[in-house]
DNA sequence: TAAATTCGCTTGCAAATTGCAAGTACAAAT
DNA sequence: ATTTGTACTTGCAATTTGCAAGCGAATTTA
């Protein structure tokens, strides 16, 4: 459940160690993009996350500074889960996956109307939407 | 061993799809920073990977086109593994991550030195390294 | 106000993956 | 001719994943 020994000294290892499985960024793709999420939107996704895997992330997520845990203002019951500073400062990153994504996999057109926005201007496109991210922190 | 099934049509779950594992990057990391690596040498690095798992990932990003096995020039014995040009594209990427973990992990100094380039100029830097990469291909 | 539903998890268990240690086959060096 | 180096493979135990169901509290519905 803990991932929590350091393999190296490499920063790509340590990234790695901390986000780097097949779930993780997934998560911090939908809260990039839905802004806030409670446990129930993750669990809408499309690549349907196991409910045990789901809250184990999110447990990991947040103990590493990633994302936090928030009092849903409209309800008792919900939590929203927000990314942190740390969190948004992935999104250089995951703008690189999908301009990756963008010449070697196969790509929904709805995405590749943003990817083609992020082409014109990459770092415009950064600031804008981090500074929109950080607005809602 | 084969990771061969899609998750959604998601860019950011394809590409996770291919690398996104704990150990994947770190033999791209290596492929980057030798320009071309023998099996020996993958498992000389710090992370100490096992066999089994080198081999099956080897294999893997071979499969999903990204590294390239060659044979080696001054030895039958020896197999020499070198990145793509879908592999150098990971660059971008690769200096993301770095970016990451220099402003939250804890950084080797040696390495620490190289990101403070990137920062000067991180365009020119990617182009740099780019080139020089594909002319190793 | 009682019953049903939603919500964020947890639990049990089977299946898949990982990690370790040792082994194998071929090439090269001694 | 024997030993060493190289790229893997194999067997097996331990960990992780994935599925299905369950659970307690909050909320909605009847």
């Amino acid at each position: 459940m803990a991932e929590n020994k350091k393999r190296s000294d490499c920063p790509v290892s340590q990234s790695l160690d901390i986000w780097g499985d097949k779930w993780s960024l997934l998560i911090v793709r939908d809260l990039m993009f839905a802004g806030q999420c409670t446990y129930g939107d993750f669990q809408k996704s499309d690549e349907k996350i196991a409910s045990n895997i789901l809250a184990s992330r999110l447990q990991m997520l947040e103990e590493s500074g990633i994302i936090k845990k928030e009092p849903h203002p409209e309800s008792k019951s919900k939590v929203l889960y927000k990314l942190t500073a740390k969190g948004i400062d992935l999104l250089p990153l995951m703008i690189e996956i999908n301009l990756w994504a963008d010449k070697y996999c196969s790509i929904t057109s709805e995405r590749k109307a943003l990817i083609q926005e992020v082409k014109k201007d990459k770092e415009g496109y950064i600031k804008m939407f981090s500074k929109k991210l950080k607005s809602l922190v």
